[in-house]
DNA sequence: CTGTTAGCGCATTCAT
DNA sequence: ATGAATGCGCTAACAG
């Protein structure tokens, strides 16, 4: 018995062997015991145990033509943005036996498609896309591989198949209505240039009705990007009083900006940033932000897959989870 | 054609029979053209076009034994500290056709070790870990298996079959060095509680000769455990002069509970961190930290993995990525 | 260069 | 409650 890899894997085959019984009696032992006389099902977990046998799924997914597998498409895993969605996702699919196959698109559309190719090729009982399904060919394709899709963090009136997510231009609108109410005049955007933060800032503007100086920095956005576009609005707009940032992680950096120069938030400039991440309420000051519940999109969509795996209508395969402002310290008003 | 599920989709046969050739001779215009004519590729490669047709991995890889997925397994996604890792590991497999199946312990070893055997059940042609294998059993069943197997971000003398990490109780001697040359003497430790940070916690203690002030918070820790843990820390040791944090995200809360307080960073408080974060080479003060190259760890691994599935030996199958302390301002001594 | 034959390991029919 | 045959879709061997 060499330690190499000389040994091939034991087979339901050996078991069966072993326990003697048939081999379609080993495999119901294990997958369907109901079927099955207890006596024989401690003969087959013995046979198990002995042989260390471990299920080949892709030997069993061929004939069910179900893999247990769920395919999870997102830009990069550096956008900390979607990480409670994944988390959870992975997590809720676990539970019921699914794992995550994991694809970043590096917001390319081209890559996106032939990702979305590469999956179907793995023969997926569901897929996930953080964003919309943006190649009309993928479109066509996940609607004839017929399984559960579900696009998040975006919405769409026409998914693909189902959606969890919320409005980007109504995040923006809202904002600017925010800063509106509070009386503030000479607003600014430091937002990232991914198409979904895009959304947000013409939300924003159209909101707004007129202009507003912006500063687009690369996805993904952190704190140095922040400080990167605080710098550049104050040279547009000198005499600024609030900005919205498309990120807490932004909005950080333009927190630090704003300090090293001397400007203090919120009596000379006002913050509010986007995603509500675990450090924004534990800024000095608090930060003010968009909530969206992330890991709750995340459980959401593991479980309409998972219940149209199981071959149970979705009852409401569109939901918008909304969005919330949190007021913070970052945006209070002078007590004049 | 109803736009359902109905329309199975179509196999490798059905292209054979548009294209007029066997079903071999089309298998081989696909992945290996080398050893059909070009008339003959072109005629299949129509057939695709026409058909839609995307070939079935799991069919393929239950004949060939390979399944072209690499098993990784993480506590969580939540621990940014890994990203860089993650990320680099799932593009550099993507390159090569190979797509990552994504599993999280939650740091929980009996979860590992399950999750191990479901992933084994998976058949994937290598398995990436961030940390070490804990189980016996499954250190077992990962030799048996006989796939490339890379355990990381930790350092041992007998890896299940590959690594590619550091040793972290060097790293907390390296910082307890640090902090003793510069001649600090009321030295604190701000930690979580995951087994790699008390690793480094350990070394710092072991080094520093006496026992060291410590406030231990769970994993994965943020910028909310920090103020907590400085708080905690200035109960112990009012008169603190130093502080290493398990995170650069929780060094930054330390950094927030400072200003709080009053304390000016680095004059009253010096501060190191760990992990080398986007952010931290743009905080005010700039935060002295020690860099990982967590990108260069995923980048080695799929190499190494790559290389064993493409039949090469690989030379250095362990591999000590070391580490640095990047020296910034939060510890820099007051120029009296 | 192309085709024929024979499985990969298991689960779904049917039968008993 | 158990078993025998059949095939999921594809590729590794060998032949021609």
């Amino acid at each position: 018995m060499k330690p190499s890899s000389a040994a091939k894997a034991a087979t339901l085959h050996d078991v069966a062997r072993l326990a003697g019984v048939s081999l379609i009696t080993a495999s119901r032992a294990l997958s369907k015991p109901e079927l099955v006389s207890d006596k024989t099902i401690a003969r087959v977990q013995e046979a198990v145990a002995q042989t260390g046998y471990l299920p080949n799924l892709m030997a069993g997914g061929l004939k069910s033509r179900r893999s247990q597998m769920v395919a999870g498409i997102i830009p990069a895993l550096s956008v900390a943005q979607f990480l409670p969605t994944l988390q959870t996702l992975t997590e809720t699919l676990a539970q019921s036996g699914y794992q995550l196959i994991l694809g970043q698109t590096g917001y390319d559309v081209q890559r996106e498609e032939a990702l979305i190719n590469t999956m179907i090729s793995r023969r997926p009982d569901g897929l996930f896309m953080t964003g919309l399904v943006h190649a009309a060919a993928a479109r066509e394709r996940l609607q004839k591989a017929g399984i559960p899709v579900v696009e998040s963090w975006d919405f769409s009136p026409q998914p693909v198949d189902m959606l969890v997510g919320f409005s980007h231009p109504a995040v923006g609108a809202a904002i600017a209505d925010y800063f509106r109410r509070q009386g503030r005049q000479r607003v600014g955007i430091a937002s990232a240039n991914d198409p979904r933060a895009l959304q947000r800032c013409a939300g924003f503007e159209a909101r707004w009705g007129q202009p507003v100086p912006t500063a687009l920095v690369p996805a993904p956005s952190g704190l140095a990007r922040g400080r990167e576009a605080l710098s550049a609005l104050l040279a547009q707009s000198p005499a600024l009083e609030a900005v919205y940032c498309s990120s807490d992680q932004m909005a950080q950096g333009v927190l630090v900006e704003a300090q090293a120069r001397g400007l203090r938030v919120p009596e000379d400039l006002a913050l509010c940033g986007f995603g509500n991440a675990e450090f924004s309420a534990h800024m000095v000051p608090a930060l003010t932000t968009v909530h969206v519940d992330g890991a709750g999109i995340g459980q959401r969509a593991a479980q309409m897959i998972l219940q149209r795996c199981a071959g149970q209508p979705v009852t409401e395969p569109v939901q918008d989870m909304g969005f919330s402002i949190i007021e913070r310290r970052s945006t209070e008003r002078a007590a004049t």
